[in-house]
This record gives C-alpha cells, sequence and structure tokens, in this order.
DNA sequence: ACGAATAAGTCAAGCAATTTGACTTAATAA
DNA sequence: TTATTAAGTCAAATTGCTTGACTTATTCGT
C-alpha cells in the first residue's frame, strides 16, 4: 500500500529570496531607466527608501552601480542617481550555427568587448568541441590582457543553438544540429572553462538580446521572429522569457501554413536557407552576406520573389502571433545584415487586422530588430547575465529551476 | 529639460510576500496531492519543518486545513497528513455568455454547492446587470441558508464572458458583447454585492477549471482550446494563467487557416455557432442540448461534415498550439455535453507530428477536458479561488496586478 | 535676504518570518 | 530489549524590511 508517487510541489521561498529578488529588481530598473535616485528606485520599485539604501550601498560595494553628479531638480535635496556599471559583469556568448560558431564577450550593459569565429568542422561535434574550446580560450586570454582582474566577474557562458531539442525529425538538413545536440557540449564547456553554462535555442537568444539592448527594451509581452538560417521565434512573456515544457516554445518555423491541403512550415519559405537556395549562395561562403546584398541592391529577380513569398507568410506569422500571445509588439530580428530586412520589413506591410489595438500605440504593431550576424552571439552572452540579473519568479524561490 | 517620462521598475518584495507565497504553496501542494504530512510537506517547498510548521498551525486554526488520522509508514514517528477543508472558502462564478447567464457556487476544492440560470434579455445591459444581480441574490440566499456563517468565506466573484475584450470588430454576431463590455458591470456588480469582482476571457475561466478539478491538474504549461459558442484557448504558462498584454492572449478562433489566399478564422468553422447556423439550431433554446445530441446520435449528415471540417482546422490548431506554446498537453474542452465531443476528439486523431515528444509521454498530446454548460462557470467560480490560494509570481510582490 | 516648504537620505530601534540545532515522541527492525 | 529512524516541537538566533524621527540641502515666496 506505500505508493511512492513523488509529491509535485512548488517551491517555498525565505528572507534570501526577497533580498535578492529586490538587487534584481533595482539592477532591472537602472537597466531600463537609465540612472535613477535612490528615492526614485523606492517610489518606482515600492519599496522603503531604507530598503534600497541598504540594497543600492551593497551593489556600490560590489561594483556594480556608481553614483553619478548630484542632480538639482526643484526644491529639496539635490539626488545621487545611480547608474550600472558597465565592467560590473562579463558573461561570454557561444553561438553554434549549422555552418560557423562566434563567441563574444559583452559587459553588464551590452557593450561588445572581444569576438572571434570559427568554421564548424562538419560530422564531428567531438572535433567541434575542440576547436569551440580553442575559441573560447583565445577569445577569454584576448580578453582578460585587455582587463585584469576581470575573469572573476564573468557570469557565464551562453550556449545558443538552433532548435528544437530533444525531436527526432526526418529532415536531412538537421542531422548536423541533431548530432551536436546530442553531444554533451555543454558538461565540456564546464569542464573545460570552470564556468556557469546554459542553453537556449537562437530565436531564444536572439529575444533575450533585444530584450538587454534592443528594440524590446524594457517590454514585457514581446514575440521576437528571428529569420536566421531556420526562422524561429523568442517569448518574452510576463517580463520572463518562456521556453515551454521543453524548451522549444516558439518554433514558429514549424508552423503549417498555405493551403488546407498541402500545408508548409513557415521555414520553407521565409528563412534564410530557402532564400539561399533559390540565390545558390553558399551559407558556409564568409562572403554570403556581400554577395547578397549585392543581389538585393541590384534588384535581382530571384530575391524579389523570395521576399514578397516570405513576407506573404510571415505577415500570416505575425497575425498568428499577435492573436495567440497577444503581445507589446512583435519583433523582426535576423542574422542577415544590410539592405535585405528593411526591404522584408516594406513587404510585409501592411499588416493584416488583428486583435492587437491600432488605436493610441506607443509602439507600432511590427519593429525591426537587430539585423546583425552577431544577434544570437550577443543574445546568448546576454542571457547569463539575465539569469544573474534579471528578476524573476525562480529567482525569490529556494530551489531554482527555470 | 525636466523630463517627466515615468519610471519603469518591477515590484519589489519583502517578508510578508515570502509568507504570503509559502501559504499559497502549501495550499496549492495539498490542493494537487491530497493529504500531506508536515515533513512532506517540508521535503516537497524546500521549506524547513518548522516553518511548515508555524504555517500548517495557522492554515489549521483559519479553517482552511484540517488533519487526518495518523499513518504508520514503516520506521519512526506516525505522521500526521493534513488536507484542504472544502468549506474552507467559496467563490460564486458568472458567466454571461451570448444567449444566457449562469451563476455558480463552489467550494475551495471545487465541489458545486448551488446554481442558476437566467436568459439575458438582449439588446440591453442595463436591464441585464439587474438580472444577473437578482440571480446573485438568489443564488447567494439559497446558499446562505444552507451554510450560514458561510458568507464571511466568499473570496469574490469571477465573471467570463467571451473574449476578446477592448477590440472593435466588424462582426455582427459579437455586437452584444461589446455592449456587455463596455458596460460598467464590474463596479455593478461590486457594488451590488460587497465582493471583489474579477474578469476573464470563457476560455481562460475553462482553463482554470480543467487545472483546479479537471485534466489539467497539477500540470504547469497547458493549452485548452475551449468550444463553446465561439471557440478559445485558455493558457496555463508556467504554472500561471497567461492574459497577454490586454488580456486577449489565446483568441485562437481567430487565427486564420486554409488557402493562403482566402484564410479563414477557425472559428468560422469549429465553434457551436457554426454548427447551430448548420442544422439549424437556436442558441437560445434551453432544449438545445437535447436536440444537438439527437443529431448526433441519428447521424445526422450535417453534423458529421462539421465534424469533419473541425476536426481538420482542430488537427492544424492543436499542431499550432503545440508548436508555438510547447505544453505538457492540449486539452479540448466545450459547453456542449454528449457525444459530440468525444467524437469530435475521435476525428482529430490522429494528430500531425509535431515537436511535441511522442515517446514515453506520461499525458496524451490531446485529452477531452470537460464537456459541460457549466464548464465556463465552474471555472470563473474557480478565479476568486486561483487568485486567493495559488502561488504566483505577482502574490510575491508588494504592488500586484496580474 | 530670510524663513517656510519640500525633498533626499540616514539613523536606530522594531518587527515578522524563516532558520538552526537540540530535544521529545513514537514507531519498527534486529 | 535496544538501536535506529522519522515526525514534530521548542526556543534562541538571524535576516532583512519597516517605521518614524532626524539631518541636510535646495528652491520658493515675501
Amino acid at each position: 500500500m506505500n505508493e511512492q508517487r513523488p509529491i509535485r510541489a512548488k517551491s517555498g521561498a525565505n528572507q534570501e529570496g526577497t533580498s535578492a529578488h529586490n538587487r534584481r529588481v533595482i539592477i532591472d530598473a537602472l537597466r531600463v531607466n537609465g540612472a535613477l535616485s535612490r528615492a526614485d528606485l523606492a517610489r518606482a520599485t515600492g519599496l522603503t527608501k531604507q530598503a534600497v539604501s541598504n540594497l543600492i550601498e551593497t551593489l556600490e560595494s560590489e561594483g556594480l552601480v556608481a553614483s553619478e553628479d548630484l542632480v538639482r531638480k526643484g526644491r529639496g535635496q539635490p539626488s545621487t542617481p545611480y547608474r550600472l556599471v558597465a565592467n560590473g559583469a562579463y558573461a561570454i556568448g557561444l553561438q553554434i550555427d549549422r555552418h560557423v560558431s562566434r563567441v563574444i564577450v559583452v559587459d553588464l550593459v551590452g557593450n561588445i568587448l572581444a569576438r572571434a569565429t570559427a568554421r564548424v568542422p562538419p560530422r564531428s561535434p567531438e572535433e567541434g568541441a575542440e576547436v569551440v574550446l580553442d575559441l573560447l580560450a583565445g577569445v577569454r586570454t584576448e580578453f582578460s590582457a585587455r582587463r585584469p582582474d576581470a575573469e572573476a566577474r564573468i557570469a557565464g557562458i551562453g550556449v545558443a543553438m538552433p532548435g528544437p531539442f530533444g525531436v527526432e525529425i526526418a529532415d536531412d538538413s538537421l542531422w548536423l544540429m541533431q548530432a551536436w545536440q546530442s553531444f554533451p557540449l555543454l558538461d565540456r564547456l564546464a569542464a573545460g572553462t570552470g564556468l556557469a553554462v546554459s542553453l537556449q535555442n537562437d530565436a531564444a537568444a536572439c529575444a533575450t538580446a533585444e530584450r538587454m539592448v534592443g528594440a524590446a527594451h524594457g517590454l514585457d509581452h514581446v514575440v521576437c521572429i528571428y529569420v536566421g538560417y531556420g526562422i524561429g521565434a523568442g517569448l518574452i512573456l510576463g517580463g520572463e522569457l518562456y521556453g515551454g515544457a521543453n524548451g522549444n516554445a516558439g518554433e514558429i518555423g514549424m508552423v503549417l501554413l498555405g493551403g488546407p491541403d498541402d500545408p508548409t512550415p513557415l521555414e520553407h519559405r521565409a528563412s534564410i536557407a530557402s532564400l539561399y537556395a533559390m540565390v545558390d549562395i553558399d551559407p558556409a561562403d564568409p562572403g554570403q552576406f556581400a554577395k547578397l546584398e549585392t543581389l538585393v541592391q541590384t534588384g535581382d529577380r530571384r530575391v524579389a520573389a523570395w521576399i514578397d513569398r516570405a513576407a506573404h507568410d510571415l505577415r500570416l506569422a505575425v497575425h498568428t502571433a499577435e492573436t495567440l500571445f497577444d503581445p507589446q509588439t512583435v519583433i523582426l530580428s535576423s542574422s542577415v545584415p544590410g539592405s535585405l530586412m528593411p526591404r522584408l520589413m516594406a513587404a510585409i506591410e501592411p499588416l493584416r487586422p488583428s486583435l492587437s489595438p491600432t488605436a493610441g500605440r506607443a509602439i507600432p504593431r511590427l519593429r525591426l530588430g537587430m539585423t546583425d550576424p552577431w544577434a544570437v552571439a550577443i543574445g546568448a552572452a546576454a542571457d547569463p547575465i539575465r539569469r544573474a540579473f534579471d528578476p524573476s519568479f525562480s529567482a525569490i524561490l529556494k530551489r531554482q529551476g527555470e
């Protein structure tokens, strides 16, 4: 009769958790608002002046915030604004894409301090891991030389890879990524560097980047569509990145569009993979973006056709995202620099009417985010910072676990 | 130069919040697991034995939990399990649908204690409000007579209406609901009853019901598709109901399906409204479900055709929901009793392959939830209980606001 | 030029709630 | 019969927010 069914329960909280949360709330407020006085912070967070003072004192002693010049504004004692210290923390981002790996180092505010690229040897995650570790070591050495004693301030390594994770798909273009996924890369990286390592899909990384330094700055309900070699969406719901039950939420590339009898995944029409296939660009070619830009600028018919079809499908995808997530805005980000994405944006407009309010909006329904090969790497690097410094439910609780 | 841009910040937390959270965590654990000892609770929540003991003591003195008989299991002192007391709290649910209003009273555990129905006079929310208030008063009187001194234990009134909210839609079938929405019903109810009143859309209410006593019990990532007169989805993401930026998240009825050139909203094919239009049933007819059941049982061709088309679209909708939300399961609930929904379920299967894992699942990808005209009313009533007793991020924070 | 008003920020005691570690109680296993 | 194991209590310690009085610095009004 001794049923051994595990007991399911949420985690409790204690003072330590509230304190940690309040710390994060202050850091978040400073990131979103730039510089604030203790009194401002107290009003904005609902904490007492005293509680804020204590926290600011700690944060200042840790080198995470610093005061600026006194500000006189009307009657009363002048206030002392505080601001995040850029080099209060660093993080490393590692993007493993289908044809290239990128490593980047950013600071607490999102400034890029170092970066490096390597081509991933195909058909062998083992070899690839070596390459990636070398790359990391190189960047770290370079970074450490420029900023001595900053090593201790590295919050961790964020890894971003194309999703979905843990799914067996009969799509030949994905086999390489699956090999990477089944390879214990995270453990290897953690062992090889001594840092905390976390994994997310590339679209989620991009959303994190947009939230920290981009078009989603300060917003709490955002769908960030990322057009990379594939296509996916990063979800910020209620102020937190949402990953779903298995970390695969937002895999918009697999959403089926088109006729009821022959639905095709969005990814087949609106990914860079599909564009490259049409214009015969090798995705492993380092000069790919220059070549593409030339085609775009010269008005290549195939590019125009791709834009048309992708825009058509994306218009529907934006509508679906608005309908299901009811976000403040939808962001269109991409790994492709240059004029392709602005043109794609223009082709998507005008949007279909949806339940998204149109009157009196402060933010447009659709905004262009980063168009940068480094977007995902930046987001990957932003992830350890987000984990360490952003307010979140799980950060209050005793037993962590996102 | 005095920029008056408002400062944006999240809310801080304090001890009161942690304590409130821990209370909720314990209630939640008891709801999900049935009965647990203090030691069990301590292990499951991560709190210390002592903290749990203190909380249990309070909860017991408030009449929210009660001890059961000692349990001897192996060595050591026997444990005293505690269980939620059903009549520790009550809540009132009010569903305002297009042709009918329903009021229901439930207890903390979800038992139904009283209910009543009224036809809503069309074309006049003012009159309707009177009817609804009368209905409420009647039910409350009846309830109070049966359970004296329970009045003080009513957690509030949950109101559920078809969404979307705050949107101007040029759809003649919705004008009545819009009139209701623009009418200050909540204030009127609060003033007329002296209770806290909250509003949500019907699909969200249904999801709340499924989570409290139905197919989503104990799950934290669920999409609950509700087939009512219209169709919508209630979203439970990360253990909390998700409403989006404007409370309209999950309006799956407005998702466009079908050919790229003539996309039609899901609602046009997979709502009971569309079925009734095909089989000439009056949605205001009290005998509607009996009539429909007869048609279903006798194998009416029109019903079969509706099932076919609805199942086709729903198969796609389930796929989209799985792809975008990555839930543990999708639930199909409905206001229609009888054999229609089981048949619709059967027609939807087999599901399209998606990124939702298939191997080693404990829960099926798609489950049938409630098929009950009272489903939404039950969920509406569950909402005040959820607000008062379920753990949530906002419940920890100083300044509430979901 | 001066006092009143206003606002930022500090000080020190108070308080609420969890934690800690020792202790008591009650059962089973050897 | 005794050792072991586990539930639960007791009381002091600790943490971190709150409270209310106080200090400091500036502008406004006369």
